[in-house]
DNA sequence: AAGTCTAGAGAACGATCGTTCTCAACGCAA
DNA sequence: TTGCGTTGAGAACGATCGTTCTCTAGACTT
């Protein structure tokens, strides 16, 4: 077993307890415990407890845009893959553990104490909102479009994490193809004259 | 100064060092100096820090409604109530220690091991959503744009919180007038056999 | 085989936290 | 004035936390 592996070990047991603990609720001795290393290897690989929390968000980072590409590469047209943004959100939340989003609750504990959780957020946030804009430009709609949806997404996760109910994915799913086909309507009248209500889904 | 001057004094110390700190990171010591009080005195009101924690959330429960009521009633049309939910959050985003939704944020800090915390944030999320279902149901569309609104205005929350953009409350107005009309629309064609787009407010 | 380096187990340390206790000062009834 | 209950200021306590240190055992080098 090499750095890399115990690396590994630690951050996903890390991510595990701070996930569904909170961060200032899991200790070191309790991280070492769940991750079977000793305290001082930890500390070898992590001087401190700030630095396994940024190990922990940038993984999470990484596992969430894996999971979203995925379920967006699988969706054929643009708007299924739009859509499929909420189809990810769905199989999230029914993950027995989901407590929300991890950034959104790093932020709420320590972004007001630690700048560099406070940027971590932001980025996640920031990046997801590009990542919605490209997919929006690519049907051809309004980028404002892409605002609308991710507060949908963002609004959703907190729901769903408070209230446990996880169709609140389709909620949200059901507004976003209401958003999605008024932004593809203004478009269409925008371009030419005047346009069918649905159905306008744009090249690939 | 009696007795319930004390505690206002307190908690609204507490509410202020809370949402802008964090709730661990504030210790009893800091409270006591933020609210001027004896640590006897303190504690004399408040047998433990949960306590003080559980009446600074039911005192923000109780500012929340007041506010939103506030916005709400100020407005004439029932469409206008509603959007003025969004204003309500505009106002609040532009305060300049704006740091997202409390409840949101305790429920991230302390949910997972304090269930008066957890229940707290729920009943306000479940009671905002019913709000607004009064809301909805006055301009006679379908329950689920309730819901929909809700996803709207609890994305802005944490978004305008992380990202900082208090503009973000304007995003979700825009989002919620195309979702209003979209379902006044429905709503419409439901009854009706056909009807025209926009313009379909109800009676008051 | 001797010496050197590494690592595990966990004790120890210093800081901080929530909470309680001490003690002196004060208010007030008799 | 004397005695009694209350209060403020802050020391003290016990627990816990992040971090470091000690001690020992084993692996590896020459």
């Amino acid at each position: 077993m090499n750095k890399e592996e115990y690396r590994q070990r630690i951050i996903a047991a890390a991510d595990r307890l701070y996930y569904t603990r909170g961060f200032s609720s899991v200790g070191m001795d309790q991280l070492r415990d769940a991750a079977g290393v000793s305290l001082r290897r930890l500390y070898q690989l992590f001087p401190s407890k700030g630095d396994v929390v940024m190990a922990v968000l940038r993984g999470r980072r990484r596992m969430w845009v894996e999971g979203l590409d995925q379920h967006v590469n699988a969706a054929g047209t643009p708007r299924e893959k739009l859509l499929a943004v909420y189809g990810f959100l769905s199989d999230w939340f029914c993950e027995e553990d989901f407590r929300g989003c991890g950034f959104v609750n790093a932020f709420a504990e320590l972004g007001a104490v630690n700048s560099d959780v406070a940027d971590i957020a932001r980025e996640h946030k920031v990046s997801f909102q590009r990542y919605l804009g490209e997919l929006v430009e690519r049907i051809g709609a309004d980028s404002s479009l892409a605002a609308q949806l991710a507060l949908l997404a963002e609004g959703a996760q907190t729901t769903a994490a408070i209230t446990g109910q996880a169709e609140t994915a389709d909620r949200a799913r059901e507004a976003a193809e209401v958003l999605i086909d008024a932004a593809l309507e203004r478009a269409g009248s925008d371009s030419r004259e005047s346009v069918s209500p649905a159905r306008a889904t744009s090249d690939a």
